[in-house]
DNA sequence: CTAATCAGTACTGTATTAGTTCTATTTGTG
DNA sequence: CACAAATAGAACTAATACAGTACTGATTAG
């Protein structure tokens, strides 16, 4: 099943406590305490997404993290992609793509890239504000293509 | 990244190459060299797309695997789905959901299903038939959602 | 009957993930 | 200044999941 890591999990969880204090710095320790989660993931997590220009971090003693832009302006897209690198839900996909030895003869290659974009921007398409209060308010921004049958033998949505 | 297994990639390979002849049953053999994908591979894909119901299967000399339905109506969602489970994007958000302890006091909880959707929706909207084409005609049936700024500093789709 | 082909399951080596640990650096406070 | 509180960064380990293989059994055309 397309799962995304636990990093990035963990990483929108955490990204929502920033966001339901708005602006406010907290520690690493405070999170993980808040949320249960193991101190040194999360450690190793708010730095990832401090890297990547999503957090703004404070050394020292009183330090900690805080939303480097309001969290309206923070999609899941931005918080998976800072954690588990580019999407690319396929290997031959990639920039680098020198394992794919099929690509020659493969017809679909030209398609990866489309798929790639449809799930990058359902993702893109949640904000972080979204997401940090607890009821889900607006509907899907999500026009679903009017195909004709498609019913889903196959995995439904859970 | 989020990934697709190779297990789904191969078979979305194998599912577009069905669709080009229309129909017409090949065996796993015959795929298997045609793509140069290791035949037991291509034999488990082609099994576990017929047992989802995407694909005829005959048995016996002369045998092979045809399209159960047209093309058009399969979409990228089905075979995923056939081939990795239901489309569960943590395991916070499964049926079964026995894992996660920390949904007692987890506010995101209630949006993993909404951010699964949306990707279904986005893999719905891709058929079999515009992935066996080699051009991609048609633009995204997507309508990505007029939110503000997101600038991408984390992974841009590829 | 026999060969071709699918059905199903169990197994294994490898790669990835989850999580820990350690050291260095920064910075507020007494 | 010395110290404590915090982040920065990398390296390491154990568990898990994936990719690929192997084998046995069932079905069917010729
Ligand atoms: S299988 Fe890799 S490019 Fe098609
Ligand atoms: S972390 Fe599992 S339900 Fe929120």
């Amino acid at each position: 099943m397309i799962r995304i890591t636990r990093e990035a999990d963990y990483g929108i969880v955490l990204m929502t406590c920033l966001a339901r204090v708005d602006g406010q710095p907290r520690s690493a320790a405070t999170l993980a305490q808040q949320r249960h989660l193991p101190l040194p993931m999360v450690g190793k997590i708010l730095k990832a997404l401090a890297r990547a220009g999503l957090l703004n971090s404070q050394r020292g003693a009183q330090g900690g993290y805080g939303l480097a832009r309001p969290a309206a302006e923070i999609s899941a897209a931005d918080i998976i992609g800072a954690l588990e690198g580019p999407l690319a839900i396929t290997e031959c996909s990639t920039d680098m793509h020198d394992g794919c030895s099929r690509q020659d003869h493969c017809e679909v290659s030209s398609h990866w890239p489309r798929i790639n974009q449809a799930i990058y921007a359902a993702l893109q398409s949640i904000s972080l504000e979204e997401m940090s209060h607890p009821d889900p308010p607006r509907p899907l921004h999500f026009h679903p293509s009017q195909r004709t049958a498609t019913a889903g033998i196959a995995g439904r949505p859970v």
